[in-house]
DNA sequence: ACCGATTGTTATAGACCATTACAATCGGGC
DNA sequence: GCCCGATTGTAATGGTCTATAACAATCGGT
């Protein structure tokens, strides 16, 4: 057997996190941080069999998708999106720009701040990713019904604040 | 103003996911993933702010209670539960053996495996966290009506399948 | 014109987790 | 009873992600 190629980026998680039978789950059935994780971890599995491949993690796909709908976004904004520091949203940037994802243009009117955009093979490559990731998406929650979606989008939503 | 302490452990997002105003989300209001994320962070700040001083995290916690809820279960065992590699059970298992929490006893039977026990100073330790991540993760979720609740905890336990 | 705040940047450190390799032990088939 | 593949714990190593701190350039209000 050939040895394994190491993968270009590994997901953290790489395995779901299973419900061992026989076990005592003791508080954690009843927390909702608990499911909050397992179902987390679940449909981010998922992500990453979407978007085998492509190198893209959760944090760079929300920034691309969030660089594409506004462009000319700060490093800073951007970090306050992702609710990460500027350095990381900084090292973002630079992965992008190093792969002709996004580029640094200079700010009218501020000779601080970089405005971020996608480049048309970045945008090309953002459209890709989104209809991935979506499909995805979908497909993993299909265990839903439509009402039920709805439903958890709602109270998650209201759980993030 | 006198230099900050290093905290002894820090959570790894320091801030809530936020909702810009006046941002384009495009199609990451869409997704489950997403908003899943958003509600873990949201969660797992609370966590932190409930397990203050304790320096615990997620994962010791979910170790800590499986362990005292299965006594004599394995390291192995323990690392399919929180889905980690076995070494990463080890690394907690000797964490909390550090700690007075929890230690190894021989395995009648197999002399390979280790079984986990908590001490009683870990019995003590435990009951108190339970009872303030129970609290935290309640009165996190006061958000939602007792309804919505039970029915969030069904849809995340479908989707984690 | 000055001064505090903001922006991007660099360097550094820490937490977490997987991978790999290894020795001891187990257990089923012959 | 012996052998060999599987399992368990362990140690060493590396990668990824993120925060913190410090710095220079720039902004903006007083």
């Amino acid at each position: 057997m050939p040895p394994k190629l190491p993968s270009p980026h590994r997901p953290r998680t790489l395995v779901p996190i299973p419900r061992v039978g026989g076990l005592d789950y003791d508080v954690l059935d009843r927390l909702i941080g608990y499911a909050l994780r397992r179902a987390q971890v679940a449909m981010f599995l998922a992500f990453h069999e979407a978007t085998r491949g492509l190198e893209i993690t959760p944090p760079r796909f929300t920034a691309l998708v969030v660089i594409g709908a506004n462009p000319g976004i700060s490093q800073t904004t951007l970090g306050n999106v992702l609710g990460i520091a500027r350095s990381g949203a900084m090292a973002l940037t630079d992965w992008f720009e190093g792969r002709g994802l996004a580029e640094r243009r200079a700010k009218p009117g501020d000779a601080r701040a970089w405005g971020l955009h996608l480049t048309s093979r970045g945008e090309r490559f953002v459209a890709r990713m989104k209809t991935k990731v979506v499909a995805e998406d979908r497909r993993r929650a299909a265990v839903l019904s439509r009402r039920e979606r709805e439903e958890l989008l709602r109270l998650l939503n209201k759980l993030a604040g």
